[in-house]
DNA sequence: ACAGAATTAGACCGGCGGTCTAATCACTGG
DNA sequence: CCAGTGATTAGACCGCCGGTCTAATTCTGT
């Protein structure tokens, strides 16, 4: 009658902090180097100096892992509050610089962070990642959603089209101008993508304005 | 003195059309259901009645043969040169309005031919396959390039941020809505989702816009 | 002290993408 | 007609992958 008492993810989390790192750092070295797929579980654990029977014992699988290490990772800042912050402006123009203030925090902290970065990044790409972060990333387009209705409810975002799809275009327009900065921003003067980086914003905002805005046009 | 007079790729390319399809049948249906790096070449081998050897005498790799694919159906519709056409409109308006009509055109297509739409989707989700199908994806960045340089000239596309990156923007945009609408469609009556899907195309227009339609908020 | 549960090491599994070898085929010049 | 030579072909083989299993060991409660 083997009644399944604990899940390795429980047992896990009773490890003290640093008989976590122990996997935590090689995995985040090896995920930040290799992305998802293409990291090798057997090379972590050789790196991290454990057997494969302790480490399926504490992590259900590969994307268990992966999941840990961005959760540590992402618990440092507190992305979740930011986002809920900024939905308390009371007017359209007001929400707007919050919400652009906000994506400059962000961008500031991807480029101090690099293991941060790469990570969301990977994220962001591979479908196999999302998948196993799949209940923190829910938490994440559930904070997303709740901004837009918010800026719904002041009219600062546009109501004619489903607030999940908007969500999705929001998060994947981030993704995106983070990436092209991540790609062809070396290539800048650190001015000059600064200033770009902050007009890039209008990317974003542009589709999420009330429909008004962008009627002058067509249709 | 191996002086590497044929590639693989030369070879598949002088078969006769029946015997291509004898590997891009069952690839197409194997890259359809599990996408490029879940894909067994293996499978595909077996499925195709074929040996490795021969296999790996007409394909470099796993990604040739995805590349090969993905190239036949792409070359089944004319996509690029709709795109060019549609950069000859002569004012802003008429400039938008031929771009929805292109959109719509790619929505019914995708519509109503799975198999394409499983390919690019796939195409659009693992980095892997981008790599394999780098070259023909240069050349749909470059004919969308045009389209946007084309449209700076007449006014009806923003010129204050780098055309590489809109290039981006654009592309990710249009295969997060579609990936939106594969998911959430089937909820949708037909009506209501050719409308929405008609609606949606302003998520495209409203970041490519001249600055000046956005500025009536912020910053 | 000792039974039973939790933990641990690492051999093992099927399958992967890709390489290699050895046999066969097709075509040439004599 | 055939010997020889390079292209073609089958499939055994390789290292590695993520994941499972077993057997030994270490803990824990009585």
């Amino acid at each position: 009658m083997p009644t399944e008492t604990t899940t390795p993810r429980q047992r896990f989390e009773a490890l003290d902090e640093q008989t976590q790192a122990r996997w935590l750092v090689p995995a985040e070295a090896e995920f930040c180097e290799h992305g998802f797929e293409k990291a090798s579980l057997n090379r972590i654990i050789a790196r991290a100096g454990e057997s494969k029977g302790r480490t399926y014992h504490y992590f259900a699988d590969k994307g268990a892992l992966f999941c840990a290490t961005l959760e540590r990772r992402v618990r440092q800042c507190d992305f979740l509050d930011q986002v809920s912050e900024a939905a308390s402006a009371p007017n359209a123009t007001g929400y707007w610089l919050e919400l652009g203030a906000l994506c400059a925090r962000l961008t500031k902290m991807l480029q101090g962070d690099d293991r941060l970065a790469s990570l969301l990044r990977t994220l962001h790409r591979e479908s196999a990642a999302q998948q196993s972060f799949a209940e923190p990333l829910a938490a994440i387009r559930g904070a997303i959603d709740d901004l837009l209705v918010a800026g719904q409810s002041i009219g600062a975002v546009r109501d004619d089209l489903p607030i999940t799809l908007l969500t999705e275009v929001a998060l994947n327009l981030i993704a995106t101008v983070d990436r092209w900065f991540a790609l062809n921003g070396s290539t800048l003067s650190e001015d000059a993508e600064a200033a770009l980086s902050q007009r890039a914003f209008l990317l974003l905002m542009a589709p999420l304005l009330p429909s008004q805005f962008t009627e002058g046009i067509s249709l």
